[in-house]
DNA sequence: TGATCTTGTCTCACATAATGAGACAAGATT
DNA sequence: AATCTTGTCTCATTATGTGAGACAAGATCA
């Protein structure tokens, strides 16, 4: 379950159950451990749930995530242009040095990965559409927090901070002097070096520029 | 809004204001305008739903599908491995027809597409994934209604039933004598002829033992 | 075999928690 | 300056969601 609070009580607990069923809990039980919720509740708030479609249920009973959220997580892709501005650049990039690129933009207090193009390499740095990080952690994060000393070199860099024997580069994407996204590539240390700035600080930000060109940012 | 109860009255607020955030709305207005809700309500619930990333707020403060909603749209798809197992002979049945594929489920009274292959064609069948479908029309709903006939033949097809102009056929998947899935090919009556069975019906079931065979469907 | 868990489900008295009319400030139009 | 229209907030009211507990049906035990 994810702690925060909103002021409408149901809605924590629907919400606690979705975050629940996506994370793999297939039973009634399962998700009143998961969520702390009483029993009651949760079968009361999970057939809501399912008579809307954010739920559903195979024939064994076991809750599974509704297909109806298909339908909404593409509505939500395509509430961000800037995403699919970047797949471009994003591949680009990607190809230019070999490793994973990403494109996070900030959500509160963490950073969801919008796009991605994937390295070709078998060890590569897997980020799923859609994944929430922590904001504090990761080039990204650095990026997104809009630290001066970011801004004014252009790119951050990172090795092994958000998930050890990784390591990245990211650039802000800005739209006059605001940070809209952060663009990044990541790898293994063992390919990317202790100091992968060195290799690929250029191509970042020259991806970044390219993503702002592509989005009319000016 | 879609006037589906669920005897939880909050959820259906909130999922109403998902519907209608999903549906264009941007603004607190249109939002009470989409949902018949009043406005303090909207804004409350809307603002709850914004605290969990379910709902986003732009600069401008519009309303947008938030973004969380990216990462469980893609739990959704995930937890259906048919539809993952259904791309490549999708993609095989457009091929071979040169129209557009689609896999469907049932969702409740709808069917829900769940996987695509599209056309090269410029006039094209598209469905985007994730659209809830009328259960009572298209030769895919006929197969999903499980009709007598339609198993009995192993097809079945339509004219202009669902959609003015677009023709289809469309063939049950079977896991032992249960329909899981209806697989269909479509697209416009001036390619396909009036009778698309005639050319199309082979493929298309040809298509839904591939994909039995690839879920292990006996 | 019968006893004991553990499922999912349902009811219902209770008070918490959501409700929504109304008011407010701040822009935008007039 | 007067009038809409935004988004936002409060607060008295009670509708609404709550959850302990009970139930039936399997599963697993002895």
């Amino acid at each position: 379950m994810d702690g925060r609070l909103s002021g409408v009580g149901v809605v924590d607990k629907a919400v606690a159950l979705l975050a629940a069923v996506e994370s793999g809990a297939r039973t009634l039980n399962e998700l009143v451990g998961l969520t702390g919720l009483p029993r009651p509740t949760v079968h009361r708030l999970a057939a809501a749930l399912v008579a809307h479609g954010l739920i559903r249920r195979d024939e064994e009973l076991h809750y599974l995530p509704g297909l109806r959220l298909i339908a909404l997580g593409r509505a939500a892709s395509q509430s961000l242009p800037l995403a699919r501005v970047a797949q471009r650049p994003l591949e680009d990039l990607r190809d230019a040095t070999g490793e994973s690129a990403q494109l996070y933009v900030r959500e509160g207090e963490g950073r969801v990965c919008v796009a991605v193009a994937e390295s070709p390499h078998g060890l590569r740095t897997i980020v799923p559409l859609g994944a929430v990080l922590d904001l504090r952690r990761g080039s990204a994060g650095a990026v997104l927090r809009a630290e001066p000393a970011v801004l004014a070199r252009g790119f951050a860099d990172s090795v092994g901070e958000r998930e050890p024997g990784v390591a990245s580069v990211s650039a802000p994407v800005l739209h006059g002097d605001r940070v809209v996204a952060a663009i990044s590539v990541s790898g293994p240390v063992e390919r990317t070096s202790r100091e992968p700035a060195r290799r690929y600080a250029a191509a970042v930000m020259a991806a970044a520029r390219a993503v702002e060109a592509a989005a009319g940012l000016r």
